[in-house]
DNA sequence: CATGAATGAGTTTTCATTCAT
DNA sequence: GATGAATGAAAACTCATTCAT
């Protein structure tokens, strides 16, 4: 833990700082101090650490990616130890998906905002595009269990994921309450399962 | 149609020329002198139209959702002369609507546009939040011929719509071909509708 | 009266605006568009009268100075039949100037705007200099009456005149209430035909 | 003497500047890039110094307030060692508040200057008015000492200052020589003095 | 590593002026 | 004589980036 742990902690300190700002400002209306404030170090050394705004973004990407994968790592590490069959297993799996991430509205805003740049920037959307890969490639597994077509499932995987980014949207977007989206999200994947 | 028209004639071409901008480039990103140029006009003119970046946003926010609101009309009005029952009908609509609008990529470009700004801006998202509303009771209304519950209309239709926004999003950020979307699309309809 | 009284008429309307306008901002911060606003005049036709808002200006200048020295001669034209003798009647003029003039906040604040001007616009300076030249030689003449010597009935001229002009500044800058402006005016005029 | 001073010194540089401006132009027709290259600094700096040009404006005028008082002090501080009677004491202090600060071209040609901007903007305007109260209460304190009674020594103070501020403006408008500016003001001082 | 002063390109905006109708 | 659309120069301001200390 020297030297590079030092500077390893300022980078994560930096991107959580991009984080909070982007729940207020978009990207391109965030100043590099506008961070540094938030990061509670001088603007210069970002800098330092980064070469460019433009270096930032593509860092910060990478650790949303990260932190997103990470969520949902630790979800799949609780199913373990439930003793749930196939069926309940995929419903509390989809269950869980849409209320700690989907409903998430901190990881939303940003996500909106990711897509956003993505539409834009290629290198961005590259890794957007990987990332939503390889989450789809995970949920077409779980669905395989239960529709053996492998191309079948991932399409239904595909658009779950889609509906669950739709809700997501509409999570910050539109009068959550109102339209009552937790409903709509447990009534939407108990239907699903009971189709498949 | 004298001074009047020479006006708006002007007036939806800045408009049409944001449109255009929109497909290379951020909100943020493109400058006035962008548009400008875009509607082959001189920028100090869109000063003269329009009295500020803002209110150029702002009117355009409702260009688009009307331009969309009246691409759903014609699809609203086709459906009339088919001579198709109910189910026929709902499938029809389904089938037109996410072909049509959802994997049209140039409305899906700047609709990932427009929710990021309406993530940041108050006055945008009660545009969009506005425009869902009635897209979602239209949906919803053609969804009761089946499900006699309107809560569960309703329900079910904001979920239709969470999907095909998702689509939209993938139909952008993914790759089109690789995902199947059109099938991913088709596929899904026709589930959701053997279940009602 | 045919056209040249239309236009004169219009001429004169120009002015007006503009002098209506100087009671808010100062010349600079006054666009044209201002100014035929308050003329109810196209701003188009602004540039038909007058050939740059340099010329307004300098029309201006000759407009305002015309005025002051109507209203000058509207009170020297008052003081005929009073039966007064010379004293009372030095009395009376002071008073009168200072009433009507000094202490009339509209004039005043075109005038400190013109003597912003004018230190800054060489034109204009000459102009100015000119109807002071010729406002001191009055208020010399009538000290005359008084003061045998005219070199000194020039410089007392010139103080009366200066202490008019800063007690006309003060009237727009300080709380005339406060200060008492009209006492002093009073006071101060009591004083110097005394000293006479 | 470290950052602080560093940072006020190049403050000090550019209200410098501006005061060199004005002996040429008006603050409105005055850029910040005109300041910038008086101040022989970046433009860019202007704005990392002073939030705007209006901010410019407002430390400007406390600073010229300030330098003017400190003229004042420094004025004071000489008749000490003077030994003068009361009499002797009032009329050196006339002299020397007329020749140092009415007839000071540089000095008067930024106070017209303030004037107007004082006319038309109320924060200028505050400041302007607390100067000329203290200024104003120096002066009916000197009085004081001839002028038993206050409220007499508090409009004469007035009516002097109002003369002394005529006389500034008079020796940029007019022209000093041929109007004898300097006898003007030792003959009405003198007179002021007979009469007390 | 850290700081914050300095740079300069680029953006929005204003506005006097012109000119076709 | 009007009108108002169009032009383009110039302004204030922002900000990523650099760099001396």
């Amino acid at each position: 833990m020297g030297r590079k742990s030092v500077q390893e902690e300022k980078r994560v300190r930096i991107m959580e700082a991009l984080n909070q700002c982007l729940q207020e400002k978009s990207f391109d209306q965030t100043s590099i101090k506008d961070i540094a404030r938030a990061a509670q170090v001088n603007h210069g050394l970002l800098h330092y650490y980064f070469k460019s705004k433009e270096d930032i973004l593509i860092n910060y990407i990478d650790f949303v990616i990260d932190h997103y994968k990470s969520m949902f790592a630790v979800l799949l590490a609780e199913k373990e130890n439930k003793g749930l069959d196939e069926k309940q297993l995929l419903e509390w799996f989809f269950q869980a998906m849409g209320e700690r991430i989907t409903l998430n509205r901190r990881l939303s805003k940003v996500f909106i905002e990711i897509w956003e740049i993505a539409a834009y920037n290629p290198v961005v959307r590259e890794k957007v595009r990987r990332a939503y890969r390889e989450w789809m490639a995970t949920v077409a597994g779980y669905l395989q269990r239960v529709v053996p077509d492998p191309a079948a499932a991932r399409r239904i995987g595909t658009a779950v994921v889609a509906f669950l980014e739709g809700m997501s949207l509409f999570s910050i977007l539109l009068d959550a309450q109102e339209l009552e989206l937790s409903e709509v999200l447990t009534g939407f994947q108990r239907r699903i399962l009971q189709m498949l």
